[in-house]
DNA sequence: TTCTATACAGAACACATCGTTCACAAACAG
DNA sequence: CTGTTTGTGAACGATGTGTTCTGTATAGAA
């Protein structure tokens, strides 16, 4: 890819995610966005096609990274968890969010939008099934499987969502215990 | 309040509920609105400020008369429920849900927007908090009071968003069941 | 380095939507 | 009937959108 195009697209990011912490979306014009982005109109149309598009964008861009960083950084810490090592994966999504990735928890904690919340409730999803077997042993027999799916991922979400608007006080192991004890 | 006034308000009330279970509220335009309601462009404005106003206004409305129907309408079904006296609040919930309201029903089950999402859940906290004790017994001594109130409220809407989305297919008997079974 | 393709700048454009204004008509209350 | 309140319809400036154009600068290949 055009360094030019790479540089431009940056550009365009780091303006949009400064803006989105602090105003929701859809207040958020490309009058602006260009201008702090410090590029013409016409090249931001040339990279997104509306500004839906940028949004969907980012999503991915922000997903990826995520997905990336726990598939290399989980390894490590295998060994240093002393709990069940499948536990281990949701204390790492805890801490990951404490330290690295400030983007992801600027966009929780200010005014969310639908399609972010769609795409973050999709990848725990994915998450919880991955290890559903963590969780078989607490499922009631009464309930169905898709609504004890559900239940899990929702209460993940809601936990970090929690965590995040009470300002990230308590540590990852803490609210790793929280959220294990209410299922 | 004179009538012209109630006819006009009411109209564009229904005009505006069903534009927002065909398309999100952010790409619903006065001019749709008016048109559909068949009033004047400054008529609109002389009863709403804005469109967020009217969004205010029509959650105000749909949540008051919730709160009515269920205080009224209580009393009977306590009688008649075999099981847990306060249990049957939620029961009860879950009925007003699947046959009176259907405007609420219709909105919470198309595009939802943040706005109307926080009045829902701001309701719903009301009412857990109203029968905390009847979950005493089930929480844990790890978790803190506030976080276990927040969850109970999340579990109770994402249980009404789950049966909602998946056609309302379980009679209110087993939602309820459902809820309290993950609790 | 030189050449060529392409990305960007900057301005102008038509278009849609917003929220306000005003003069006039209709419905209301006493 | 009479004065007051409410709705009508059209027009207005302001703001944002997405497109188009010409000229300039830069990347990457020869």
């Amino acid at each position: 890819m055009d360094r030019r195009q790479r540089k431009t697209r940056d550009a365009i990011f780091r303006a949009f995610t400064g803006l989105l912490s602090q105003k929701e979306f859809h207040r958020i014009t490309v009058g602006e966005i260009i201008e702090r982005a410090d590029i013409g109109r016409a090249t931001f149309y040339a990279h997104f096609e509306t500004k839906d598009d940028l949004l969907n964008d980012l999503c991915e861009e922000l997903f990826c990274h995520i997905v990336d960083t726990e598939q290399s950084t989980e390894p490590q810490h295998h060994h240093i968890f002393e709990g069940d090592c499948s536990e281990s994966a949701f204390l790492h999504l805890f801490e990951h969010l404490q330290n690295n990735d400030h983007n992801l928890v600027s966009l929780l904690s200010s005014y969310n939008n639908e399609l972010f919340m769609r795409y973050f409730k999709n990848h725990l999803e994915q998450m919880v099934s991955q290890h559903r077997s963590l969780f078989a042993s607490r499922k009631s027999d009464t309930v169905p499987d898709d609504f004890w799916i559900h239940h899990i991922t929702s209460t993940l979400s809601d936990t970090i969502l929690w965590w995040i608007h009470n300002g990230m006080k308590e540590p990852p192991k803490i609210i790793t215990g929280y959220f294990f004890s209410v299922l």
